[in-house]
DNA sequence: ATATATCATCGTAATATTGCAATATTAAAT
DNA sequence: ATTTAATATTGCAATATTACGATGATATAT
């Protein structure tokens, strides 16, 4: 088949999973580690630093902000961008809470 | 093309990506949740609580597998494995420093 | 108005993932 | 030794992802 069965699972299981694939790729990770330390919104220099193609790392972007994780301006030359903290505390705290929720009983040797 | 370039990118953020990506699939998630709540050592009853093939959960509980986060028996028949929990919480450090490590002075308003 | 710089989109090729039927393997039960 | 039950492997088809060149759109600078 080659499709995600998504209709068979829970939404959370869904949304977690959409989280994590945008995660599964470590273009994705060293942009949004990138982002996330700047103390400025960026500006076109995500090319350089990745070391990808410009249209690669666009569409790398796309995914990400996809999943709420990015927010400025995003129209014409020179757009600027930060991470969306609110939603980086709520993706925090979904992989926070999946981790979190396990049964400790088990196989304790 | 369509394969990822690893080889520009770190090594940590190949493998959180290595990890993201083994929890990219709702299948895995429910697979990780359902074993993460048993307070026993499960065996042979995923394919039901799934609802996918029987073949096809065995692929997904190979690439959970893969990156460590199952113990059991893994040899014959009525194998019987649990979460890894030293791993399990290895891999919720890893996401929950990747988060933690954000700069907040970005758009702080 | 024209050129330039920056980002998005389209098209395409290479590769990876998902899912299952068919089959193989394995260990225990009879 | 044969059967049975549980899991693994193989092979394949459908779909998704990754990457980039070419091109398009948009805003600023000259």
């Amino acid at each position: 088949m080659g499709a995600s069965k998504t209709h068979i699972f829970s939404t959370a299981h869904n949304e977690l999973a959409k989280i994590a694939k945008v995660m599964a790729h470590p273009a994705r990770i060293a942009i949004l580690e990138y982002i996330s330390k700047q103390d400025n919104c960026i500006c076109n220099d995500l090319v350089d630093v990745i070391g990808l193609s410009q249209p690669t790392i666009s569409q790398h972007l796309n995914e990400i902000k996809k999943i709420g994780l990015l927010r400025g301006t995003f129209e014409g030359k020179n757009l600027c961008y930060c991470i969306n903290q609110e939603r980086w505390d709520e993706l925090q705290q979904s992989f926070h809470l999946f981790f979190s929720n396990i049964n400790r009983n088990c196989c304790s040797s």
